[in-house]
DNA sequence: GAAATGAATTATGAATACAAAACAGAAAAA
DNA sequence: TTTTTCTGTTTTGTATTCATAATTCATTTC
């Protein structure tokens, strides 16, 4: 049985802006011209807007009555914010994926990590995030908990951009590959409690990359 | 100065219909009728059809294409997860609290816990609900994360109808009771690391209350 | 020259109109 | 009787239209 999967055009519509605003098409703190999009997209505006409201309760986007919708700032405060939640959520993720994961899953994170680090050892950073993130995806699926995925997901919609403009430094680029060392360690031992810890750490290291990355909007002042 | 508050009707209809569920007016599993919503808010259906896209990323309803928006149904395992995911949230607001609150804010919250107690010794369980919740937010407040607190807000949103259907046992209650007296406690030591663990065994406490809430749409014939 | 005012323009918010899909019920076939 | 097909109705998805609020920019005033 094939599966049809059914698109809106509000929806087509927030997955594209979503993406213009990760790739740096549309700037923080700039105003999303609705008619302009309406044209590029072929589509009126009612689903346009449907688009902009799911947008704007996943933290992309903000609503300013009647003055329209604004592509978010990332400030370094917010950044931290959800830096700190993700780690938790992360973390949850570690202690229970130790609890339900399969021995095949298993496996399989281990033949991504393998993957990952041959990118590293190349420097080839584009597949390592590839890779990493697939790992990260790996263990919340084994977590058995889809509150926690989407949750999850939704925070890290907001902070992809950053991961397009980070450069990583060796110091960091090493600790995060030992940190994943240890995270594989883990998952063999089923030691959730550990697992967890580390996934907390990771992402306060990932934070101090982020915050140095060059897309943080801070100090620039705001004609609101 | 005055503070405009701008509302607009999308906002105002999303609030409504999200009061709606919370008191049973629209039962779970069930259409919601565009048309009838209409009329009955006063709106066209374009505001209304936008606030549910807000309450489908909530949580609250489900979209489903070309044939419309549905009460999404509280099923034992989603109830399990959600909690799990607010514990892992609260938890980390205990920790964090720990480290920002301020004496007058620790002094706020004693005088909230000794009026839920008040309510407690007399078995006024609308009101202890009421304190209960502010001190839960008081908490989240101390913790300077919005994120986290927007994160917390949204999946509470969720299994509010639960809360309004719980009915305590004395055996709880007195375990409930205990933990607050524990958190109070822990704010005092500003010992963030205990009241984390607190607050993520109080969520697991609170789970097994709402489970048993009578709410739960588990085992119901789905006519999808 | 800078700030303030006001009319013209533009963009947003909401209502209405139209097209297409889902639903319901009656009639026909097995 | 049960199943299927067809048709009319309802409901949803999208486009269009209209009213109102915000913005722009030229003009006036200090």
């Amino acid at each position: 049985m094939i599966k049809i999967q059914q698109s809106t055009l509000y929806g087509e519509a927030a997955a594209r802006i979503r993406d213009m605003i990760n790739e740096g098409q549309l700037l923080p703190g700039t105003r999303i011209p609705e008619k302009k999009l309406c044209e590029q997209f072929g589509i009126s505006r009612t689903p346009l807007r449907e688009a902009l409201k799911v947008l704007a309760s996943e933290g992309m986007v903000e609503l300013l009555p009647n003055r329209g919708a604004r592509v978010v700032r990332l400030t370094r405060q917010m950044l931290e914010e959800t830096y700190s939640v993700m780690g938790a959520l992360e973390g949850l993720s570690g202690e229970l994926a130790c609890r339900y994961i399969s021995e095949a899953e298993v496996a399989d994170i281990q033949a991504l990590h393998y993957q990952m680090m041959a990118h590293y050892k190349r420097r080839e950073i584009r597949p390592y995030f590839e890779f990493n993130q697939r790992i990260h995806d790996a263990i919340m699926l084994a977590s058995r908990n889809e509150v926690l995925r989407e949750t999850h997901a939704s925070l890290n919609y907001r902070i992809q951009r950053v991961r397009y403009a980070t450069n990583m430094t060796d110091e960091y680029w090493k600790q995060a590959v030992a940190d994943h060392e240890a995270m594989i360690d883990c998952l063999l031992d089923r030691d959730g409690e550990r697992l967890g810890t580390i996934l907390r750490e990771h992402l306060r290291h990932k934070l101090v990359v982020a915050a140095a990355s060059g897309v943080i909007d801070d100090d620039r002042t705001d004609p609101c």
